[in-house]
DNA sequence: GCGAAAACGGAATGAATATTCCAAAATCAG
DNA sequence: CTGATTTTGGAATATTCATTCCGTTTTCGC
């Protein structure tokens, strides 16, 4: 009997070819299936077969022949496909790195094409996560302070810079706690002041102390950090997530870049208007 | 048992704010599982509790007693809430950015879409236009210095600083010249040193004084700037350009932070294997 | 309309998975 | 140091889920 052999489609993409070739030709049910699957690509990756089932009115076990017909082993085979599809987006970086090392044979462009690829996913991700409405307090908060005082230590000082930068540049009064000379300098922190903390793992103590004492004082906190279960998350505050991909164990800081950029201008853009 | 009684949060936004006010009490394996949870959200939504808890380091059981601790009723409450939240993450970002753009003519949402795609786009333009050969001939040259020194004033000293970490994190010998205390610092140039220097319209006169004396002082100099008619691509040295997309009259320095990732862990990477 | 073949649906099965339980280890108070 | 309390890890159990099986219904050629 040389009837046509089905092997499992390898991507998505082929998936869809073979699902737009043959739907026409499947008997009724099968044909809803079909129809459903390729309408709710989403939805494959998260349900179970019950509920795919149920939402396409087919009982589960007419989806299963579905499945079988397609040249799949089971549901099961067919949801990794929609999940691997999925997991793309946000691929995994730390292996890549590694290899990375180990190899050494990686040229300057590689790891110019493994940082452009991470900063940008960073910045589309901040683009999708950012809760808009934190944001906007964050902007309030800031334009309504007499002073504006910037502390981010080692890793994030650069993004702590380019903010003191930007406010100079709008003319915006602003303080930065930059741990040159290791004064201590907490006790600037004035009545009708606000605070913008950056720190990311391992979080640097002399931010963190800045900003409690500012907490303690009553000071308005802006917040930038990695994790709810950054130190600085525990402070009372607007807070910022961002979570920012790393290659090996480097940071590009291109979303927080582009948020302290969004927050500055804002912040200008606010003040002017009043 | 006038306990508190805790129920199941509604929203991710919700269970984050909840994580971050508890997680600092919590006994150690509670904590891990806390912090692998925050930091792998995109995770919770494919894998099984057993996968999630052998990735996070801890047993099952602890994964599930995390989980009720929080106030789900188990496990797959849990997922089910970083579920409902993906298949709305689904709409990809171009969609949400022209969402967040409609936030109103000055919302600091309409800004960070406007940075965000800024961003992006540099980036992509850096990768595909960046001189291969340029770039690796800028890292030999780093690579053999005995110091490296950087500057980079005004709105390029975030990008220096970011080197000086980046080379100190590496153990790299970096001088970061900042401008602190007004020092003259032209003496610390030495025989088998390299200078990075960093600047864009209008150039700053102090960069460009270094970067001179060093060329004269005949130490390898590598330059990042914006445009050929740059002084600083006057000199004799290899020159980086990147044109970086501003939005009204700031910039984000996504590409040139990007850039300076590249060059830094090259040189990393290259000391180590020689 | 008749018979054969295909399609169907629901009940039954077995595997995978979540959840609970408890004894051992660690931590803490005095 | 000692007893009390909390925390932990893995084994035992309960649930959920994918998959199969098979009797019934539908379709189709004649």
């Amino acid at each position: 009997m040389p009837t046509e052999e089905i092997t499992a489609p390898r991507s998505l993409a082929e998936f869809q070819e073979r699902l737009r070739r043959v739907s026409r030709s499947l008997p009724k049910r099968l044909k809803q299936c079909a129809e459903y699957v390729a309408s709710n690509p989403d939805k494959i990756a998260f349900s179970t077969v019950a509920d795919i089932a149920a939402d396409a009115q087919v009982p589960a076990s007419a989806m299963m022949r579905f499945c079988q017909e397609m040249g799949f082993s089971g549901y099961s085979q067919m949801q990794k496909l929609y999940r691997e599809e999925y997991s793309q987006k946000w691929p995994d970086y730390s292996t890549r790195l590694s290899s990375l090392r180990n190899g050494g044979a990686e040229s300057p462009s590689t790891l110019l094409a493994e940082f452009s690829e991470a900063g940008r996913a960073s910045i589309e991700n901040l683009a999708r996560s950012i809760d808009q409405d934190k944001l906007r307090r964050a902007v309030t908060v800031l334009a309504g302070a007499r002073t504006i005082h910037i502390v981010g230590l080692r890793r994030t000082f650069a993004v702590a810079s380019y903010l003191a930068y930007t406010f100079e540049k709008m003319r915006i009064p602003a303080i930065l706690h930059s741990g040159v000379g290791n004064f201590t300098q907490h006790h600037m922190l004035g009545d009708g002041d606000a605070l913008i903390a950056i720190s990311f793992a391992p979080y640097t103590a002399d931010t963190v102390a800045l900003a409690e004492t500012a907490a303690a004082r009553g000071l308005d906190l802006v917040v930038i950090t990695d994790l709810p279960t950054s130190p600085l998350a525990a402070l009372d505050a607007v807070h910022l997530l961002v979570s920012e991909i790393d290659v090996g164990n480097f940071r590009v800081l291109a979303a927080t870049m582009t948020l302290a950029m969004t927050l500055s201008v804002a912040v200008g853009a606010r003040r002017r208007v009043v």
